[in-house]
DNA sequence: ATCTATTTATAACG
DNA sequence: TCGTTATAAATAGAT
């Protein structure tokens, strides 16, 4: 409908065909309204150019929500909603394990509710696994302690070397520089430090928290010196 | 176009809406798949007539699905987008919750990986909880089977009575009638049934499963007489 | 964009 | 729903 007749096939020019595209677009547009408002039809409608550019219509009272929910029951066609269901049953499955995992915990803290529907042979098993975990927990209590406790040790042991070392050269120094330092500050510091380093053996077997500051130094701050 | 020029406003005459409705129908559609075509342009169309009736026309290498998918890419809107993230976002908040019900099971159940990083404080705190749990366990075991012996109880009394009322009512007849029945088998048998009422009282404490069958006897289920 | 010769769509009718 | 046809609308090509 034109000047000439055009055999509809693929318009190779592109300026052309963008063209073309622009006034059949406004044409069925148009057309879309119309059949809307004449046949009080719906109607949707999604369009790209071959440059990818977007035009939809929908008509009013409608969104394109609505218009594809409806077409989705309408055709029995589930499309996404695959997906969607998958999902749905996925999340009910979780709460599922969820609840299970609540009144499991339930039992073990002693809720009243977890408690109540549990037979007296339930709670028996219950009892023993439970009083099982107190021994556990104990178990690995007395380990850590153990632990800390030979770790704490090695550090003492180390730290005593180490002053043995310095006050050796200290008084191999003494020796060779031939200084009689008996009235002077320095040696009566240096024994304050190996008094100090004494009173470590009293370190208390208190628990320390976790260093949440990054242990720069040699690893003292979890001693508590007492 | 056509015999008369019609105003763009819904037809009344419902026949012919409907005939206007299939001719404009088949002519967008006609229009489409020549857009589709000389312009190399994707097209989908969703068309619902007054009657609720679908047509629905996609360009060919397309689908409904992919063309909505492009919908959305291209207009940015979300749609049932929204829908779909928000039950992802549900689905992983319960995993979270999930992981984190776990992980208390396991500290209380001894898990070696739960309990490894717990500090001794909380080693103790742990202990001191499970050890309470223990006690509630023991103290609910306790109170059922407090329960049960009192029921248990109860139902023998009334059994008791039961016998005693018979035997009475049994001895009665007997005066009324004057018969003797010392060398009959009546009586042994009588005998017998209270030999078995009596050593209901050496009901077992074991306890029982709950009568999922439906109580509908005097209850002597739960007793197992021993 | 706008124009207009022409093609196309379709309203009315059978 | 289908075919026909007079006529309204759409639009190809040109400006």
């Amino acid at each position: 409908m034109g000047r000439g007749k055009i055999e509809v096939k693929r318009i190779e020019n592109p300026t052309n065909r963008q063209v073309t595209y622009s006034k059949r677009r406004a044409g069925i547009l148009k057309k879309a309204k119309e059949l809307n408002v004449l046949c009080d039809a719906q109607v949707a409608m999604i369009m790209f150019s071959s440059t990818e550019k977007l035009t939809d219509f929908v008509s009013p009272n409608t969104t394109m929500k609505k218009a594809f929910d409806m077409y989705q029951q309408a055709s029995g066609c589930t499309l996404w909603d695959s997906h969607y269901e998958k999902m749905q049953e996925g999340l009910k499955k979780q709460k599922e394990v969820n609840r299970k995992l609540r009144r499991e915990i339930g039992k073990r803290v002693g809720g009243d509710e977890d408690l109540s529907d549990l037979s007296f042979e339930e709670l028996c098993g219950l009892e023993q696994h439970v009083e099982s975990s107190v021994k556990i927990v104990a178990q690995r209590k007395f380990s850590q302690i153990t632990t800390q406790t030979e770790t704490t040790k090695k550090k003492v042991k180390i730290l005593e070397e180490m002053h043995n070392n310095l006050l050796h050269e200290y008084e191999e120094r003494l020796d060779q520089d031939g200084y009689a330092l008996a009235d002077h500050e320095g040696l009566s510091a240096l024994e304050m430090a190996a008094n100090g380093a004494s009173h470590i053996f009293t370190f208390s077997l208190q628990p320390s928290q976790p260093n949440l500051h990054g242990d720069g130094g040699c690893g003292f701050e979890n001693l508590r010196l007492g």
